[in-house]
RNA sequence: GCCUUUGUAGUUAAAUGGAUAUAACUGCGGACUUCUAAGCCGUUAUUCUAGGUUCGAUUCCUAGCAGAGGCACCA
């Protein structure tokens, strides 16, 4: 429909001789305003000052001083009389535009009739679970790299923000028609690896049976402290960290092969629990030997400074970098080098590569993209780095060294005992530990992306646990309460159907067909929280609606156009909802 | 010091350069012989500072201020 009116404004300006101009066509911010808004003549009121000699900028205070300069061209004071014009051209061009309307300072206002919002309820109902989609990455191959946990260290609450972040840029590029690849890249060597195996032999942790995840995680942050404080520990930690690199000791082998096997078994618990299925794992095991190569093979590239070789970034504006060290071992910067090959080569190819991180990695990461341009450049030009704010806690930056961490599995627990709780108190529904789990994952995807990604966010767990106002569960409970009603409205006899419907449109029919628009928009622009602001916006209209209209009433004889609505509203939701890979359960 | 990034009600956030800056939480006050009250209705309060560009700036530019991250062998 945007197309349509923004076609119909470019030939309206061509007729009137005007020259083409970067009007926008955009739903107005009070949607008494119209259902779409065009500013085509203040712009083009602008294009024309610009081109006349006595503009002067700042000096004309008021838009009626403006005075026509070009003579081949209709005479017009200001932007209104310019917008009445185009409006005069448009009169009755747009199919489903009822009315056209003149505001504020020229804003040209387009009305849709009554038949369009019911075309499109009925667009919805038909399209069902494809409501949404798009095309505009169709048959495109896309690889989504995220979460990225490092084995023996703790999966905490910054996991938890990354993977949600990730999991929903891999969603809204399913929805745009991407074959997505999900990939997890994790870091299965270096000294963070040194440091939990030293805590385990120091904590006696022999075998599997011996320690869970959890124990990993305290064994890495006795290792970690050790390190720093006590310079025996940091000797024998740097020896160990060669023992493991070269797997030269029998036991040594086997507590790794153990501390590995049980970490990685425990983050897959938690991708279960948060809705991600990685179709292929990456280690910097793997990329290591491949990036070393990869470095060595191009000493021009990669010069020797200091004994390490490095990337000078500041020819470039950008740092200079170490790609290997003087011991000769690759670093990150090395490793996520080969991997976008490693990446290339397993999955057969790609045609854009996406890396979401915190954006402590960003910086790095301008370097490598400039480094990879020059090993090989059809791999950069489709690498693409996503960097989001960190998690913090109120007492500052959690350290997995200090074991200053919140567990996301704990964390997921706690607001999961505070569904069930909640379930328990209304009494709607049997409490279940999966309906517990799937509002707890609502709750915290939600406060995840509910903004910005590139902001901070300051870990609140009282608001983690509260489910009122703007949420996850408020998308669940609406989502659950209009599957309620259908059912009463079934059991009532009354069958969903277009007609007839009400003379005025309501508000959600005004709010559900922009979904679609709001998807593109937070592919296009790598934002979420369009897709959360967007169905909190569409779940309250709904509520409203719900306090004042009845739904399941026989005797209402709107009440099967309402039903339909209603349905339209949920697969709306469940959609929506999808993206942000929160689940929709029938009840609540 | 340099680079990146963020700065909006008491709090957490929203707003492709647009019309009266929008929600939620908190506070206060309501409605209902009720299709799920995790809901609905009302009410108070906000753009870090100073310039600039623009018909029009929370948004863009410049300079500050404040927070965060980064600035050679950790990731």
């Amino acid at each position: 429909m945007e197309a349509v009116i923004r076609t119909a404004v470019a030939e309206a300006l061509a007729t009137l001789g005007l020259p083409p101009s970067d009007f926008v066509i955009e739903h107005p911010g009070d949607i008494s305003h119209g259902d779409y808004a065009c500013n085509v003549a203040m712009v083009s009121m602008r294009a024309q000052a610009v081109e006349g000699t006595e503009y002067t900028g700042k000096k004309i205070s008021t838009l009626d001083t403006f005075t026509p300069r070009t003579p081949t061209r209709p005479g017009f004071k200001n932007p209104r009389e310019l917008a009445v014009l185009i409006k005069e051209k448009l009169e009755g061009q747009i199919e489903y535009v009822e009315k056209i309307e003149i505001a504020g300072p020229g804003f040209i206002n387009f009305y849709f009739t009554r038949d369009f919002f019911v075309a499109e309820t009925n667009r919805i109902i038909n399209l069902g679970e494809n409501w949404g989609r798009n095309d505009s990455w169709a048959d495109k191959k896309v690889v989504v790299e995220y979460t990225d946990p490092n084995p023996f260290k703790e999966f905490h609450i910054g996991h938890l923000f990354t993977n949600a972040v990730g999991e929903s840029i891999a969603r809204l590029f399913m929805m745009a028609g991407a074959d997505v690849r999900r990939v997890c890249y994790q870091g299965d060597v270096g000294l963070h690896v040194a440091h939990a195996i030293w805590g385990m032999q120091k904590l006696g942790m022999t075998s599997e049976s011996d320690f869970t995840a959890k124990d990993l995680g305290r064994a890495y942050a006795t290792g970690a402290t050790a390190y720093k404080e006590n310079e025996s520990a940091k000797t024998e930690i740097t020896v160990l960290n060669k023992v493991i690199y070269e797997r030269s000791d029998e036991r040594v082998n086997a507590l790794y092969d153990a501390g590995r096997r049980v970490s990685l078994a425990y983050f897959e618990t938690i991708y279960k629990l948060v809705g991600t299925e990685f179709s292929e794992y990456f280690f910097e095991s793997e990329a290591a030997g491949v990036g070393k190569e990869l470095v060595l093979n191009n000493p021009e590239i990669f010069p020797l400074s200091d004994g390490a070789h490095i990337f000078e970034g500041e020819k470039y504006g950008l740092h200079t970098r170490v790609f290997l060290n003087k011991l000769g071992l690759p670093t990150y910067e090395a490793k996520e080098l080969a991997l976008a090959k490693l990446k290339n080569d397993r999955l057969g190819g790609y045609d854009h590569s996406v890396i979401s991180t915190a954006n402590e990695i960003s910086e790095y990461f301008k370097v490598l993209k400039k480094a990879m341009g020059f090993v090989y450049p059809e791999l950069a030009a489709k690498t693409e780095h996503i960097g989001h704010g960190m998690v913090k806690l109120a007492t500052g930056k959690m350290s997995s060294r200090t074991g200053d961490v919140i567990s996301a599995i704990d964390f997921i627990a706690d607001v999961a005992q505070s569904a069930h709780d909640k379930i328990t108190e209304t009494g709607m529904t049997i409490a279940s530990p999966e309906l517990s789990n799937d509002i707890a994952i609502g709750a915290i995807k939600y406060a995840t992306l509910r903004g910005s990604i590139l902001q901070d966010s300051v870990f609140d767990k009282e608001r983690a646990l509260s489910f009122e106002g703007d949420s996850g569960p408020y998308l669940q409970y609406t989502h659950a309460r209009i599957c309620s009603v259908l059912d009463k409205a079934r059991a009532a006899g009354i069958v969903p159907s277009l007609t007839p419907a009400p003379t005025e449109p309501y508000l959600i029919e005004k709010t559900l067909y922009r979904f679609e628009e709001v998807v593109q928009a937070a592919l296009d622009d790598r934002a979420p929280h369009k897709v959360v602001g967007y169905l909190t916006e569409l779940a309250g209209a709904f509520n409203t609606f719900y306090a004042h209209e009845k739904m399941a009433d026989a005797t209402d004889k709107f009440a099967p156009y309402k039903c339909l609505l209603a349905q339209a509203v949920a697969t709306t939701l469940k959609n929506g909802l999808f993206i942000l890979a929160i689940k929709a359960p029938e009840r609540l």
